[in-house]
Parts: C-alpha cells; structure tokens; sequence
DNA sequence: GAAAGTGTTGAAAG
DNA sequence: TCTTTCAACACTTT
C-alpha cells in the first residue's frame, strides 16, 4: 500500500543489491502472466535477460530499473512487496513474480492483491505522460500549483491523489498534508487561498521528506521474516485517527468518504 | 455467514 | 474536457 515515500524506502533498501547487477530471467509465478503488464513472460525475457541495471530509482509510485535497452518499471499498487530470497515460512501463493539476477540471488514479488504489476518501456515517455511534477522537482512550484487549482471545480482531496496532477501522493500523505494546511478535503480547489496554497507547496514535500526519512508508514517486507516496519507510523497526526483527539486542538477527529476514499480531518482545524 | 472495508489505478460513464 | 464511479483481487473486520 506504498505512496511515494515507501516505494523510495524500497528503492533505497534494493539500491545496493541491484546495481550494477545483471539480470538473467524473470517469471511469473502462481500462473499469473498479467504481473507483466506489457509483454508476455518470454517476450519480457527476450528484453532484459543478460542485461544490467546501471540505475535503480523512482518516479511518481513507479520503481525503475535502468537496462541498457530500456526500463524495467514496478508498480506495487496496494499490496505489492519485494523481498530478497525466500524462506519455508513463506506463503508462496501470494508470490506473481521473480527476479533472477546472475549473481543468483532472487528478488520475489509478494502481492496478495495482485494488482500489482511490472512493466517494460523502451522509453519513459509513457509514464512521463502519465505523472505530474514530481513533489521535490523545482516544477511543482507555487505558479504551476495556483494556475492548476484555479481552473479546477473539483474537489482538492481527489486532486492531490490524481497522479497526472502531482505524482506520489496516496491517502495516507493527502489526509496528513491537508491537515497540515488546515484544509477540508472537499474543498473546491478553486476557492483555495493564496496563503493555503503556499502552505500546501511547502508542507508536500515536507511530510512527503519526513516520512523517507523513517522509511515511510507502512509495513515493507525486504526479505523472508524480517518485517522492516516504517517508522514514520509514530508520526501520523490524523490518518486512521478518527475519533481520536485533534493534537493541535483537540476535537474529535472525524472520518467521511470523500470520492470513494476514507478520509480523516479535524472539524475545527480544517474548516469548509 | 454475508457484507463492507483496504493504503491504487485506469477505463468507463456521466 | 473534466469529474465521478467502478472493477481489478483477496483477505480482514464488522
């Protein structure tokens, strides 16, 4: 259930087992062919088998994997985990793929959902085409934020999680940030203020840079039963929070839907 | 035991 | 064109 912050934990944690290594093949496992999203499992092969990944980073909630011919983009959605190696206690049904590098070790990828899904681009120009600015690239400033708010009649919750608008925020870092700001999540984003919208500039990449630094919130299996635990958990000021206390004023933090999504705020800090 | 809920995304419908 | 709804899936909670 990665946003942003995780999967850059995951990009983290796999840096230096993956560069510069090479791959030999990749499978599908538990007959599930569509964790490969763009090729069938031997014309996958055909790209990336003997090829080495010069470069392991993240863009938006996709992890690339640089080839000489091309990408190799994860995608972990909801439950997608990756783990290093495999031991008897692991529930192999939930396995859809594996890595196998030529130094032997294996990279298995855990999705219970299957939602999932790992992808072969030549080029990065479909998913440029698809994310935004990403939240610490210079181009997500205050101009791009006020023009794009301005000429939107929707709500501000569902656009900060719309991906083609600013790449990598999730419910979790959405609920947070706009408690942040003290703003309702159903506000129009057109009717949002010039002093809240410098607020939601800063305060993105602020929490977004927090939660890497603890390795993100959510729990992220690295390898077979070690339960690497993000820390970031501790930090969280209203996401699954109902009910609970407001810390800054102390109401009783409520939980809506807003588009479909559960959504956590303060009545008295974040006002419509 | 049935139904709703879960951190994502994109296709389809409005 | 823009925004909302729903399905893809499997497991846990109500």
């Amino acid at each position: 259930m990665p946003e942003l912050p995780e999967v850059q934990s995951v990009v983290n944690y796999f840096k230096p087992l993956l560069l510069n290594e090479t791959i030999h093949s990749v499978n599908h496992l538990n007959d599930y062919p569509k964790v490969f999203e763009t090729h069938t499992t031997s014309e996958l092969n055909k790209h990336v088998s003997n090829k080495k990944i010069t470069r392991i980073w993240r863009r938006g909630k996709y992890i690339i994997l640089n080839l000489s011919n091309g990408h190799l983009c994860i995608h972990l959605r909801m439950t997608g985990q990756l783990q290093v190696g495999s031991s008897l206690n692991d529930n192999t049904k939930h396995f859809t793929a594996l890595i196998n590098l030529k130094n032997k070790s294996k990279i298995y990828f855990k999705d219970y959902r299957k939602f999932g899904r790992i992808y072969f681009f030549k080029n990065l120009d479909i998913l440029n085409y698809k994310l935004g600015p990403e939240p610490f690239d210079p181009s997500f400033n205050y101009k791009y934020l006020k023009n794009n708010l301005n000429k939107s009649r929707g709500m501000i919750k569902p656009k900060l999680l719309n991906q083609k608008f600013i790449a990598g925020l999730g419910n979790i870092y959405v609920d947070e940030v706009l408690w942040k700001c003290r703003v309702h999540p159903i506000t129009r984003c057109d009717k949002i203020s010039a002093i809240k919208i410098k607020r939601l500039l800063s305060a993105i990449p602020e929490i977004l840079q927090k939660s890497i630094d603890f390795n993100g919130t959510t729990i992220i299996n690295f390898s077979p039963g070690n339960k690497t635990k993000g820390e970031f958990a501790k930090y969280l000021n209203i996401f699954g929070k109902q009910n609970q206390h407001c810390s800054h004023c102390k109401t009783i933090i409520k939980k809506i839907f807003v588009s479909q999504r559960g959504t956590h705020f303060c009545p008295k800090c974040q006002k419509y």
